[in-house]
DNA sequence: CCGCCTTTGAAGGCC
DNA sequence: GGCCTTCAAAGGCGG
């Protein structure tokens, strides 16, 4: 069970140490290596061995007697043979390479992780293939890298044998475990597009990101010689596995080919997409800044600022790995993608020139939009919805539902995000997007009451009356649960929540969260205040709600049944959706979902039911 | 074709 | 520090 403590670092590395795997299952995927392979590295694996036991007293040249001669770029395989060394060291206690700043923290070694070499001197293909995962676009690993090699990485968790070539595989191997986790016991389909992706259910929801923390991508190419076979030769840049291999949860756009999916990728493959859409051209930006050492950051801002980075000749950086927060202005504006310089100067007046010239920095998707990313495609399928409105208003309720632990996850990602998109851009601020969408809502929802709200509407749909809002009172247990958002703090006050996990340590952000947004609609409604809510009834209403987690609350139970009385509905507008049944929009509580931890998977999986049961 | 709708969270500005 | 505003995603819908 992933777990999270409340390791409280500032860094992108500090929270892989966060997370911890203590799937025995791993073990099972220290597989047997290839014989041949191994055969013809036994002799690097003894000289091996000797040199870790010796290390410290024998010298640079008898070792270099030793071993084979190193190619040119020795720079690479020394340090590759320093690490692949101590793994071995490591490996020999029981195998398993514990990290020593870690030690609580078992990975998973690479069968012949301490035979990096074959016999000609040249890295073994599984060494290749680990090096290649666990930095990815490396060219020399920096001492940090190295350093870093004690963080956990996709790389010693998935598993390594056979198939997985390319970075992209391994992501996507990560990236599909990702809601495994959440959906059964071993592994699901996951429906994307139509195409099931087996994902493995004990892969950390976090591993994606991990595999972009800093410890894991260095902004350089990745050297030739670790994976020719695999990289462009022209760019040095892995190349795009045959569309067999891929996913079609990580698709590469046309104009991507090459590229690394966004580290988040995994949120929006339902919808086809990256978490930010690629522009035809590629951005200008590139991706591996997102792996930048912290000792690497002030390079990387002045290599990849907005507005220092030299432009690739073909929009991409060398490595070709763009980053998915940039959206060319041009391309905004611009749907048909045409990039040409025409395209460019066709506007006028030098004020939007340089407007379009500026590329279009997107704020860092916050957890509840992470969530939307990777929710909304699942809600579409399950109840055939597809205004996003209506979706949003469910995964908004949904996202309430979420146990903490759930959403600790996004919490946790977002704030990956944000720090990454921080050390891409320091010099970005929210500020430099305002206006850049047309000031909206803002007039309505100043002028809107409960009665201009309800006559706005143009839509045909539900009608969720205010007054049933006015009369979820906060002593509603059900209701006062769902208003408020799980959120560690709330749920910290509330004894019969699930029992605190390192997890809400560590996620700070989340600890701060509003419990109670003011909506100008909620503001009319009586929604239970946060601070009263969350203070005094929290503990009230979790313990009623434990009292009452003995009822079963999944959501083919009209849920909405035991909530229509305590808990109408919530929504602030009407659904234009008819067909909309309650229990969509009254998934279980966290609470509920906390006593069923057991029927967690069979929630999840659960898929929405649009019957109409009866509320009795 | 553009903006609205709708959700939550983050961030910045203002008082 | 609290409040307010804007934006982030998404896609149908209305003007």
């Amino acid at each position: 069970m992933p777990q999270l403590n409340g390791g409280g670092g500032d860094d992108l590395g500090a929270n892989d140490e966060m997370i911890s795997f203590k799937d025995e299952g791993e073990q099972e995927e220290k597989i047997s290596e290839n014989v041949s392979a191994e055969r013809d590295l036994d002799d690097v694996k003894s000289s091996l061995v000797n040199e870790s036991e010796n290390n410290s007293s024998s010298s640079d040249s008898e070792q270099t007697e030793r071993r084979p001669q190193p190619r040119p770029d020795t720079e690479s395989y020394e340090k590759a043979r320093e690490y692949f060394s101590e793994a071995l060291r490591r490996q020999q206690d029981g195998g398993f390479f514990k990290s020593p700043h870690y030690p609580g923290y078992p990975f998973l070694m690479i069968p012949d992780l301490a035979s990096p070499y074959l016999s000609n001197g040249a890295l073994s293909p599984s060494a290749r293939t680990y090096l290649q995962m666990k930095w990815p676009l490396l060219d020399v690993p920096s001492s940090a890298a190295l350093k870093d090699s004690r963080s956990p990485t996709p790389g010693h968790l998935v598993k390594t044998q056979t198939h997985i070539h390319t970075p992209v595989a391994v992501y996507i191997k990560n990236f599909s475990g990702r809601s495994g986790h959440q959906a059964s016991e071993s592994c699901i389909y996951k429906h994307s597009n139509k195409v099931p992706v087996v994902q493995h259910a004990h892969m950390h929801p976090l591993t994606p990101l991990i595999t972009y923390s800093n410890d894991h991508f260095s902004p350089t190419t990745p050297p030739a010689h670790l994976s020719p076979e695999i990289l462009d030769p022209k760019t040095g840049i892995p190349r795009t596995p045959h569309p067999s291999e891929l996913s079609p949860y990580y698709p590469l756009s046309p104009g991507a080919v090459g590229q690394i999916p966004h580290p988040l990728g995994w949120l929006v493959p339902q919808q086809g997409q990256p978490m930010y859409s690629i522009p035809p051209g590629g951005f200008r930006h590139p991706y591996p800044a997102l792996a930048m050492n912290a000792s690497m950051s002030s390079l990387v801002s002045s290599r990849f600022s907005p507005h220092v980075v030299p432009h690739h000749p073909h929009g991409l950086h060398q490595t070709g790995i763009p980053h998915p927060a940039i959206v060319s202005p041009a391309i905004k504006q611009e749907p048909n993608g045409d990039l040409s310089p025409a395209a460019h100067t066709k506007s006028p007046g030098p004020a939007k020139k340089e407007d379009e010239k500026k590329p279009h920095i997107k704020k860092p998707l916050n957890a509840f939009m992470l969530y939307m990313k990777e929710m909304r495609a699942k809600v579409v399928a399950e109840c055939t919805l597809k205004e996003s409105a209506a979706i949003n208003q469910i995964l908004g309720r949904r996202w309430h539902s979420l146990s903490r632990e759930e959403q600790a996850k996004y919490y946790e990602l977002a704030r990956k995000e944000r720090q990454l998109h921080s050390q891409l851009y320091p010099g970005w601020s929210a500020r430099d997007n305002y206006g850049k969408r047309k000031k909206r809502k803002r007039d309505n929802k100043a002028d809107s009451t409960a009665e201009d709200f309800s006559a706005r509407n143009k839509k045909p749909c539900v009608q969720y009356l205010p007054q049933e809002k006015m009369i979820d009172s906060p002593a509603s247990s059900h209701g006062s649960m769902l208003d408020s958002p799980a959120t560690p703090s709330a749920a910290l006050a509330s004894p019969a929540a699930p029992a605190p996990t390192h997890s809400e340590q560590a996620q700070p952000l989340s600890l701060t969260t509003k419990p109670e947004r003011h909506h100008p609609h909620f503001s009319l409604i009586s929604k239970p205040s946060a601070a009263s809510s969350s203070s005094s009834s929290s503990s009230t209403s979790s313990s009623s709600s434990a009292s009452s987690s003995s009822s079963h609350p999944s959501l083919s139970l009209p849920i909405g049944s035991s909530g229509s009385q305590s808990t109408p509905p919530l929504l602030s507008r009407p659904i234009p959706f008819t067909s909309l049944h309650p229990s969509l929009l009254s998934p279980p509580s966290p609470f509920h979902q906390a006593a069923l931890h057991s029927h967690h998977a069979l929630f999840q999986s659960q898929p929405l039911s649009l019957v109409t049961k009866s509320a009795d």
